[in-house]
DNA sequence: CCGTAGACCTGTGTGC
DNA sequence: TGCACACAGGTCTACG
């Protein structure tokens, strides 16, 4: 579910929420949450702790325990941390108590959602949030290292834009959004991406997270903020979800395909 | 190494 | 109303 921009508006939210609180107790209820380390172990390295951080990197929260503790949480497609749980919330599959009486909550429908408590020199059991590429928004992406991933293969370009190694936080959506808006066409082989094409596309992807972040994510189904709220930048989008509809620039018909094994909205006429 | 299909889960929407 | 099937903001792994 959550991509870039719906973490950062969750992470935001829980900031003023956790920092500074103390943990006083731990309760998981559904062991596939836990990636790292096991039950007993994961709520004995929380419990007590007090946050002094909160972050973003690609996908991933980022919480900074006292002691040099790290608890990491990805939400996959339909995980939400949430600072109170809304009138017939389900699917509820942690509690965080805190030392002010309130808690945070973990739900997941799919359950596809992970955590860690780590501390540094454990990142072997990380998986794929050691090897994150640049941050969209950073100045480490930009068309130069575009230009250099891109180089030579023969994926399409949509698939190497979801590669968590070549940009960290893009997503389905925002992926279509941001190759609608450079005008090329998702299925292009990575390779076949002129440098004009790269300056063009990284601009397009920095503007459409930016854009997405102002509007507080998008709330196709799912998507919640740390506050409970849906998005706002649905009403924004231009291709995803609008297969057989009008395009906003030329008003062709916007087709659909599969490319990376997932739904692809594009305009055939604007992204060649 | 590269690229793609299937797996992991549970629910919702659609068509017969 | 029931049932089968496709599909869903994401990664992993297994295989050719």
């Amino acid at each position: 579910m959550p991509e870039l921009p719906e973490v950062e508006t969750i992470v935001n939210d829980l900031r003023p929420f956790l920092e500074g609180r103390r943990i006083v107790r731990v309760q998981v209820w559904d062991p596939l949450l836990l990636r790292f380390p096991g039950q007993e172990d994961f709520s004995r390295r929380l419990l007590g702790r007090v946050v002094t951080g909160l972050a973003r990197r690609g996908k991933y929260i980022v919480i900074s325990l006292s002691g040099g503790l790290t608890w990491l949480v990805h939400l996959r497609m339909t995980g939400r941390l949430l600072t109170a749980l809304a009138e017939g919330e389900r699917h509820q599959r942690a509690q965080l108590c805190l030392d002010d009486g309130t808690s945070l909550w973990y739900c997941d429908l799919r359950r596809f959602g992970d955590m860690w408590a780590f501390w540094a020199g454990e990142e072997e059991h990380l998986g794929g949030y050691v090897n994150l590429g640049p941050e969209p928004l950073s100045a480490d992406f930009n068309w130069d290292w575009l230009r250099k991933v891109l180089a030579g293969r023969k994926a399409p370009v949509k698939a190497l834009l979801l590669d968590q190694e070549v940009v960290a936080g893009l997503g389905n959506i925002y992926v279509d959004e941001a190759l609608f808006r450079a005008g090329i066409y998702p299925g292009s082989p990575g390779g076949n991406i002129t440098e004009t094409q790269c300056r063009v596309l990284v601009t397009a992807v920095k503007d459409v997270i930016s854009s997405a972040i102002c509007g507080r994510g998008t709330t196709f189904r799912d998507y919640r903020s740390g506050l409970g709220t849906a998005g706002q930048y649905q009403g924004q989008l231009q291709v995803y979800g609008r297969a057989g509809e009008p395009c906003l620039e030329c008003g062709t018909t916007l087709e659909k395909f599969r490319a990376a094994g997932r739904t692809t909205v594009h305009c055939p006429n604007c992204q060649k």
